[in-house]
DNA sequence: CGGTATCCTCTCTGATACTG
DNA sequence: CAGTATCAGAGAGGATACCG
């Protein structure tokens, strides 16, 4: 295989702009979430019922984080206050892509790792 | 734009797999120590002076858990002990487009942010 | 349904000092 | 140069209960 580095010269901002990235959508939780959301899950419960082992608690912080960014929305209907939906931002399907990476990286990754042991 | 979602129908196994790529290079030091080390960066002072704000000892458990993944590999020259290279492996050399795209994501991501305040 | 409040634990991270 | 040891603080994450 041929020498694909990444970048010739790194720069600070680059370092900067990796830690951002991984501020944004790291954790534990952000990710599956805008995964769901973006696979039709659209409300609080759902998501909730469509990632095993993430707690109101959690759903509800790191949704208002994800908004924060931009990531999604939040939209209350206004007839029904009960109803909200969330929505996958078009600004966020820009990096669908990327997103579809990082589960391809994860599964080789895991594999790789337990034909090693 | 069009509708350009992640995946139709998202399984319990994309969840993990997100899950476990954000554990592998998530965290703060991570990724800039890969690409740190990816541009030319071997020793450890090196790589430590690349990435501002970094401490020996959150480089030093980074390294391992890089190492630990198969994403980096630790030399130590047997006549010079005190002379350790470390190296971007193959495997991780097939990475470098998801990194340099989590790069552009972030200064992206930053511009639109400030952008709206 | 769509959350918030509280408490608790555990890990991550930082600061500093020290070692072969 | 290439780290380790120790201590301390901040924050992430979990459990549980409760609210409009």
């Amino acid at each position: 295989m041929k020498d694909q580095c990444i970048k010739v010269q790194q720069t600070e901002e680059d370092i900067k702009a990796l830690q951002d990235t991984i501020y944004v959508i790291g954790g534990k939780w952000k990710l599956p979430i805008i995964h769901s959301i973006c696979n039709g899950n659209n409300h609080f419960k759902e998501i909730e019922r469509s990632i095993p082992g993430i707690t109101t608690r959690m759903l509800s912080r790191s949704l208002r984080e994800l908004e924060d960014n931009k990531l999604i929305t939040r939209t209350v209907d206004p007839n029904v206050p009960t109803l909200v939906e969330y929505e996958f931002t078009e600004y966020a399907k820009e990096y669908g892509v990327l997103i579809n990476e990082m589960i391809r990286w994860g599964k080789h990754h895991k594999k790789m790792i337990i034909g090693q042991l």
